[in-house]
DNA sequence: CAATATTGGAGAGTAGTACTATCTAATTGA
DNA sequence: TCAATTAGATAGTACTACTCTCCAATATTG
């Protein structure tokens, strides 16, 4: 297929898929004269995941073409493959200012959870300085967060992670697979957070909005 | 306090705040002059508020205004504030295009799922919407998600949603409270979705690396 | 009281992101 | 043959989040 059919079927206009090939987000069609070039359904599989990624979450383009450069490396096994898609798409351009109070902290808070939890991550990973980003930021809101509250999250993060794992075929050829688990990562995350809110917003209304606030009523157990 | 020593104590540049001010993110200093102004704790508060949303969640600063906005909006009892306050920090910038394939569909599975689970939950929610985005989205990448995952992320949005709420301390004053239950909704997003990371890379070694030495790969053909 | 510093307010300038538009020359389809 | 399409390159646009410079009016210090 051409340009025009490419941009058709995909819903993104010339100009913006000759940007994206010119950015290397996108691979070259292959060329069939000097003005020519033909593109392929791994193309078009390509760019729906690129409007997937910036269109849900959204992402800056330099962090989608960091992930899609991951999932193209050849002659990585399918864990380190994941692990570097996953590292690529969500570092944080940021980087870790280990400067100032309560950082270090934090992150000694934050390898002490994952240590009881007995999870098997590396080092170095952007996840983790992440979360102690941000235990750190509540610590200097002067809101700090309790363990339990840190237990809690991390019991919720295993039930999700583990059905997104479930749900990776590994049969499934290597490219597609790891390109599933982009994308399930990051589009799902969004429905987390959504769903997240909405169970925020009936909790909020059982509290203060159903029946009378004030009096310390025993937990409900409606499940 | 004046400008330059709000500016030592919160780390912000001058220039920064002052700019705050213009975009009116940053309510005006108490005047005591024609070119002087005395900022108090609630000034320090709010910068630190902001400073934590931009940098934590990269969000555009006309949404932190937002929310800000929300805040500090008088006259509603403290569900119709905070609903209100999520409403404006995570409502989608793009409308909801409720044009093409499967948009629809998205959105009855989204209302299925919140009236299976009994949440009370206000019709017109951005979350919804990004709910019913995230579902789309997912179809249109030739991957839909299953219920039973729906339902999985539900469970764990549930879990996390009643922590956050039970931190809230019901006694506070009002504008605090919600302050803080909008703090901790976008940064400990960050922490949730860190912890997801986190867990899947634990549940990636455990199911592809775990149990392999460095030779073998379960399945390769390819090349 | 004079010299120096700081401040509020306004405006312009900057760097980065994600496109969008225009142009040229080659090539294709009718 | 000749309008339409295309690759490739360059330039322009709109927006965001600052950052810088300037001014006149104060405030602080010697």
């Amino acid at each position: 297929m051409r340009i025009s059919e490419l941009s058709r079927r995909s819903g993104v206009p010339v100009a913006t898929i000759k940007y994206y090939l010119r950015e290397g987000l996108l691979p070259k069609g292959e060329a069939t004269s000097s003005t020519q070039a033909t593109y392929g359904a791994t193309h078009l599989r390509r760019l729906r995941l690129i409007r997937a990624l910036v269109e849900v979450t959204d992402a800056p383009l330099v962090k989608v073409r960091a992930a899609l450069d991951a999932i193209d490396d050849r002659g990585m096994d399918v864990h380190d493959l994941l692990g570097s898609a996953q590292h690529a798409f969500f570092a944080d351009a940021k980087a870790a200012k280990a400067d100032d109070t309560g950082e270090r902290e934090a992150e000694e808070r934050a390898a002490a959870l994952l240590a009881e939890l007995g999870w098997s991550v590396t080092d170095h990973s952007p996840a983790r300085d992440q979360l102690a980003r941000a235990i750190a930021t509540m610590d200097r809101l002067g809101r700090p967060v309790g363990d339990d509250m840190l237990r809690v999250y991390a019991a919720a993060a295993r039930m999700v992670a583990e059905e997104d794992l479930r749900c990776l075929d590994p049969e499934a050829p290597r490219e597609e697979m790891v390109e599933y688990a982009v994308a399930v990562s990051a589009v799902m995350e969004r429905a987390l957070m959504a769903l997240r809110l909405l169970a925020q917003e009936d909790a909020s209304a059982r509290r203060f909005d159903g029946d009378r606030p004030a009096e310390g009523r025993p937990r409900r157990m409606d499940d």
